[in-house]
DNA sequence: TTGGAATATTTACATTGTTAAGTAAATTTG
DNA sequence: CAAATTTACTTAACAATGTAAATATTCCAA
């Protein structure tokens, strides 16, 4: 029926509506700005009106989550033109860090904030979006071996150490905890490339040098 | 004066009583069950006599973060013992690995929430016990360079790396990312282990093989 | 004993997420 | 078209939270 399809499309207009919003209120001041009531205030409906699109705040954050990790995956449109597998990982890594460092607030619903994951442990425990970028990651890392870029036999156990390097980067970087290291701000992503350089010169097969 | 001194004593008295009642809480249940009004239930004060004591909760998480500190410092008590320096900084990211997944609410406050990094930011921004445990990682990495354990000429990059890394593990596992990775929990720890054995296998020097 | 400082409590307020009840408009049904 | 029902939204309210101001209590020195 088409006005059953109308009704179905306007109700994703709204959720679009408070994401927007939500967005919105974090981009320009942090977490502590996204309350139900602001939301409401911005898309000028009661607060009550966004437990008709959403079943609690927690599900609006897994809703950012997602839109995070789109978001992520734009930085990444740039990886399958580069052939050689271990260039293609350090510019993962790269992008990786880019992301994180130029979207904080999602980069803390994607792989911070316990919400999100919680609201997906009640709901089928899928962490699709997550296992959409393992995947692609392990690919890579897989490549990597049968090419003798890097030495080993478990991709598996190396893409988990891949990850959380840069994970641990970024999250330190954006919980400010590299100011000893790193005391000017505009050195800090400098930095931060330099590390994931050493990491990637220092994992490659040595080898491998033609 | 002798009155004085009592006096102070039992102020501090009262501090430690409402610090142990917070880590309770926290132990017990997470930081969602750390509020001043449980905490005053528990110490048997009323809410507001707290502030008598602390300025804001902020502060509460401060101090707690400064005893998670101690208890990291605590794990690491078997390491002067260790001669070789590469071995030593192994031992240094497995004892750091087990104090993160076995304390992760000090874990929390010392490495990814914001509250306490805020506080030091007011007051005097010096990061004290973390400069500190900086200080060791970077002697410990300076000197596996000296003894040629490790390649490179920048233990402040490497240190930087080296913390990024497990932290990046640590953070990840407690914020429950890992679980694809590893989907039954008791292999989550041997997994971790693994992946720091394969980090330090692969940053040591290869021609240091004797 | 009394007055003032230190310590504690009572009351109160604003903000938060969230639920329940009510209302007005849109839609379906007869 | 009129009545009934569903939908979309709002108002009012609740409980929990951090915290401030006003008030009360305790304690010690003069």
């Amino acid at each position: 029926m088409g006005i059953q399809e109308r009704k179905e499309k306007q109700k994703l207009e709204i959720r679009k509506l408070i994401l927007d919003a939500s967005i919105k209120l974090f981009i320009e001041e942090g977490f502590g700005n996204v309350t139900i009531r602001k939301i409401a205030d911005l898309i000028e409906y009661s607060p009550t009106t966004v437990y008709l699109y959403f079943k609690d705040k927690d599900e609006i954050l897994t809703a950012l989550h997602d839109v995070g990790f789109q978001k992520m995956q734009e930085y990444n449109h740039d990886l399958p033109s580069i052939n050689n597998p271990l260039l293609r990982l350090h510019k993962m890594g790269e992008n990786y860090i880019n992301f994180g460092m130029e979207n904080p607030e999602f980069y803390e619903l994607m792989f911070i904030m316990d919400e999100p994951m919680k609201v997906i442990e009640e709901t089928g425990c899928e962490w699709k979006p997550g296992d959409n970028a393992i995947k692609v990651l392990k690919a890579t890392v897989t490549e990597c071996m049968e090419k003798n870029y890097l030495i080993g036999t478990d991709p598996h156990l190396v893409s988990l150490s891949v990850w959380s390097f840069v994970h641990g980067l970024v999250s330190l970087a954006i919980r400010d905890r590299m100011e000893k290291f790193v005391p000017e701000k505009e050195l800090l992503l400098p930095m931060m490339r330099q590390s994931l350089n050493w990491f990637v010169n220092t994992i490659e097969n040595p080898a491998r040098n033609q």
